[in-house]
DNA sequence: GTTAAATAGGACTAAAATAGTCCCACATGA
DNA sequence: TCATGTGGGACTATTTTAGTCCTATTTAAC
């Protein structure tokens, strides 16, 4: 279905929780009772997170994370990126592979041009509004029926 | 990487090859030859098609596949439809699914804008372009580094 | 200094989705 | 009536993805 993993999901989920107070770390066991995703879950992610530069740690007592931007500054694109890589709905993106199929590969170039408009949507959406911050984001009406990611 | 999966990937390749001569119905052994895709996997392709009602079969001697539409009725949401489904970034798509994270659900909202603009870019490109016959749809300077599906 | 609270990294297991193959029934034209 | 096809489904293997756990390292507070 051209699905987004799971963890992308719980990815958006707890930088969304983390977006409530964008500047004061937490801790990643806060995070998961605040997110009801178990520990070692909201853990891994938030590592990947870090490793990817979303988040900032501090190790140590009183420790935790907080995001590395404002949550305008974040786009789904980004989130995406983390643990889902590259965006592109095709296997060869442009690259090395080879595969002597015809000239079917010729099909390439209009995979692109879908590649790129994926893209462009992703960066059009920012943390912001996908944590509900932004009013102007979400039409109030599209709201009623969505519910979202399940623990 | 939101890719899609192989089978979608094997549809298009199949019906570019069916799209080559669109009135003629062909066996899928030819089309496995002409692919260079095992036969069985071909089968299963086909089917698959032919149930969604993309391409028309004949059975028996001299029977074969062939387009259901026209190249330039056939869209790529359309393929995208058959092996992946209904396309969904998301796993909830806004109507049953229960889940109290918080009031992190507002998130859907912005989620269904990127749906709808992947499907919208999804829409705009046709098996005629996917295939190449369409020569304004492609650009040639994008096709030298752009290979596609392996066997 | 010592201790307790956190993150970092990676190894490992389990579960699920995906591919791919094979077999047999049915249809049809020569 | 036989050779040539598709139709449907069962089955297996493979790969990906999720999820857990263990150990090392860092740091604030006492």
């Amino acid at each position: 279905m051209l699905r987004m993993g799971k963890m992308t999901d719980y990815a958006t989920v707890v930088l969304a929780s983390l977006a409530q107070q964008p500047t004061t770390a937490r801790a990643a066991a806060e995070l998961a009772e605040r997110t009801r995703l178990s520990r070692p879950t909201v853990s891994k992610v938030l590592k990947g997170l870090q490793r990817a530069g979303m988040v900032i740690s501090s190790r140590g007592a009183q420790g935790g994370y907080r995001l590395a931007r404002r949550p305008d500054q974040i786009t789904a694109a980004q989130i995406l990126d983390v643990f889902e890589g590259p965006i592109a709905i095709t296997e060869c993106s442009g690259a090395s592979s080879q595969c002597g199929i015809e000239r079917l590969c010729r099909v390439g170039g209009a995979w692109q041009r879908v590649n790129a408009a994926i893209r462009r949507a992703l960066e059009d959406v920012t943390l912001h509004q996908l944590a509900g911050l932004d009013p102007a984001g979400v039409r109030v009406a599209d709201l009623a029926s969505e519910i979202h990611v399940n623990p």
